[in-house]
DNA sequence: TTACCTTTGCAACATTGTTTCATTTGAATA
DNA sequence: TATTCAAATGAAACAATGTTGCAAAGGTAA
């Protein structure tokens, strides 16, 4: 699906700013930061028009921050299946931080278990980052 | 352990700000952020030296930082027995962050299992945040 | 094409985090 | 206890990150 027809499919005006911040992760097909999107943005990035996109493209489930650390954060694609479930990211996988080429990696495959929580909790969402050597790096 | 012997058995000057910091997480039992801290520290705050007596005592494994978000960050007291291993609390628990009164728990007895990852790839530590509603908010 | 509502981009501001450097302080030693 | 020196502090300045208000521009439906 091209990055027009995502927006279509999730009733959100198709503008400069979102068509470019969407293609840029599915030319690259894996998550990228900011500055990343920027440069394959050119012209088109205005920081202020960019983070108000991130959200809204986020809050429609277009796409989902994954947040390393706080001052390492990436913007992931969700997959096409979730076109139509703002809401099926969530709970979903988990994500491999590479510490050497700092690289981000959704690991589909690993799903995050049902954890035992104290009484009278309630869990809604759940994050799980973890970080070591990718295949690359691990020689 | 008060916090003159915490610095004291990990080989770090005791000095006021590391003292505070320590002492505040001592007393509230409950990992803080850093305007938490601050207010309890008074006049012996200053934002500079904070943030490298934070990283002193996360390298010295006296705290750890619990990113929920890039926006909202806690510092948790490690546990005692702690004191010599500067790397026991990596994959040691999770951490629960309630979204009503962005509370954070240290979730102890919710160990990080082994993930199989894909071929190639070495973990070295793993976060998980789990949000959602602790019990004094979950009515 | 018009009209309306959303989005954009600018300015200005707030927060968060880092670096440099002179001064102060902790703690080991004499 | 006084001396000494490396480590820690605090100030200034800077850099990065994120938000808000507002006028102008743009998308989409009629």
């Amino acid at each position: 699906m091209n990055a027009t027809d995502v927006l279509r499919h999730h009733n959100i005006k198709k503008t400069a700013g979102r068509i470019a911040i969407i293609k840029a992760l599915q030319d690259k097909c894996c998550p990228l930061s900011e500055n990343e999107i920027k440069e394959l943005m050119l012209e088109s990035y205005d920081r202020i028009t960019f983070y108000r996109n991130i959200h809204t493209l986020s809050a429609a489930g277009i796409i989902h921050k994954i947040v390393v650390d706080n001052t390492l954060i990436r913007y992931g694609l969700n997959c096409c299946e979730s076109a139509h479930d703002h809401n099926v990211h969530k709970n979903n996988h988990a994500h491999f931080y590479c510490e050497k080429c700092q690289s981000v990696v959704c690991l589909q495959e690993i799903k995050i278990p049902d954890f035992c929580l104290p009484e009278g909790f309630v869990s809604a969402d759940s994050d799980i980052i973890i970080k070591g050597k990718c295949e690359k790096c691990n020689h």
